[in-house]
DNA sequence: GTAGGAAGTGGAGCGCGGTCTAGATCAAGC
DNA sequence: GCTTGATCTAGACCGCGCTCCACTTCCTAC
């Protein structure tokens, strides 16, 4: 049985039906799912695997317009790999970004967490909003963020 | 001039006046912007702080509906801190939880821009087809990703 | 006083990424 | 044969987070 039904696949790939069905409308798959005599779709291993990258991709933020494009250079066959390098790489970059994004405001959010948690720690009555009180420093550039909230 | 107008903090907080309207009709503003006699915004600088903050929330992925609670939670004034630190405890884990999965996308994809690096590299003839030509080891579990992209 | 630009309001529209519906068909078990 | 449940297609619909439109009002400068 080394062929899956599309309810198989959502399975193990955690894709709802609709969304592999969507994805396939929408040119996001290497080659055309092959199909039983009745119609119903049989997932190969490799078709599988690329569902594996795709959700990768997607997981990581790569929109389906950018998607269905390395779909097409694969779909192409060889000789387009630069295009796909630069593609990979710029949303490498992308990805990146994103991170040390998400790592600021984790930075920030920590902080604030660490304000309420010693305020709390303190008991109800201790004032967040007393400019006054020593709390933990505040990260970045911005040092009076607290004061209100 | 401690007062901003809607397009002043458009300009240094990055949001669109759209945005910035539409911020304080969903709710997200604590307190009620003050306004002209004409009827104009004037953003105080704690309004433009708490902006601020609304901006980091919201860029490391925090739904407006719960951006609209912590602000719900911060006009109600002093007494709930235990739940705001829940909440903004909450949205930290699920930042971490984010930031690990980018990494994980993150070397999946580094590693795919090597292989094709590498092709490039040994020239167009080198076979990325070629299951058994030697590339960079695969990270995390699957290690035939490679085979058909 | 009038022109021009910024800002006001309410509400429609949009882009994205799916999700769901309707109604038909297929396939396995009794 | 019949039921049950998975799957099929085409296309409508949705939630989110804005964005834009139409039209009015305000304000500054000439």
């Amino acid at each position: 049985m080394t062929e899956l039904s599309i309810g198989e696949v959502a399975e193990r790939t955690g894709l709802s039906v609709h969304a592999l069905r969507f994805y396939e409308r929408e040119g996001l798959l290497v080659g055309p799912v092959r199909r039983t005599a009745g119609g119903r779709r049989r997932y190969a291993v490799l078709d599988v695997q690329w569902l594996e990258i795709c959700i990768r991709l997607r997981e990581s933020g790569m929109p389906l317009a950018d998607l269905r494009r390395f779909a097409d250079l694969v779909r192409q066959g060889p000789g387009n790999e630069a295009e796909r390098l630069r593609l990979l790489d710029a949303h490498r970059q992308r990805v990146d970004e994103r991170i040390r994004e998400l790592e600021e405001c984790r930075s920030l959010i920590a902080w604030k967490t660490a304000v309420y948690a010693d305020h709390l720690e303190r008991g109800e009555a201790a004032g967040l909003w007393d400019p006054t009180a020593g709390s933990p420093a505040a990260p970045g550039q911005s040092s009076s963020l607290s004061s209100r909230s």
